[in-house]
DNA sequence: CGGCATCCTTCCAGATACTG
DNA sequence: CAGTATCTGGAAGGATGCCG
């Protein structure tokens, strides 16, 4: 089926999906960064808090790892725990929904395990073709 | 299951999956732009010349778009046609490699189109608590 | 520990002009 | 029609310092 569609298969309301009201667009403003969606991978295997968010994912800053978790917070895909000890110690875990997003991405990162060896090869030929 | 592990469930070489050599990071790099996903999306429905995505992919300038396709033919997602006519007709096309993708990119957008509305009351009520 | 505020750099996307 | 080449502004993101 063709991308851009509903559910039901009529097109959105501007006669084509690729307009700035396209859901699509919205979502890949949100897993479009580099962050989000090592974020959340994460976070499918369990509550981790900050310092071990900033540990696995490796070479995330600290703060792109503050802001894509506020981001993830305000969506509602996140939730965040401040556990009032000394020293502070903050839990962050996936909502319901945040979970259901998880499928997708999973399927994403399948498609790239299988691919990404062809994908690899392709460009060092293309490269190739236009070195010579 | 977790995100970032391989389809057997073993974990990657270096013990945690969130590392440079994670296939994952790869396609993110490649899907992590604005234009990329939709350019694949008009695509999936079939042959498109170059004036046709610029027109559907609303918003994209011409230099982004050529950008994009040269990426996705470079990884062999996409194959370039140049009929030799007056005027000069080039058809760009999804590859069987390319085909595979929209399956993931489709899972993607209908999670989106079933959960934006939720994400934005989400973002709403958590602006407007920071508001209050 | 888990942040926030600030500075500073780099890189990318848009605008513009030109070409086979 | 389908590009290429160049310039430039703005935003993303890293580094650093301070705080509850």
């Amino acid at each position: 089926m063709r991308l851009g569609t509903r559910p039901d298969g009529t097109p959105y309301p501007e006669g084509d999906p690729y307009v700035d009201g396209c859901p699509t667009r919205h979502i890949l403003d949100r897993i479009g960064d580099r962050w989000t969606v090592l974020v959340v991978g994460v976070l499918s295997g369990g509550t981790a808090r900050f310092s071990e968010l900033r540990r696995r994912v490796e070479g995330i800053s600290q703060k792109m790892l503050t802001q894509t978790l506020r981001e993830l917070e305000r969506d509602g895909l996140v939730t965040r725990t401040v556990h009032a000890e000394v020293p502070v110690r903050v839990e962050y875990a996936l909502t319901d929904a945040g979970r259901t997003l998880t499928g997708p991405l999973k399927a994403l990162e399948e498609w790239s395990v299988q691919h990404l060896s062809g994908v690899l090869a392709a460009r060092e030929t293309y490269d190739d073709r236009r070195t010579a």
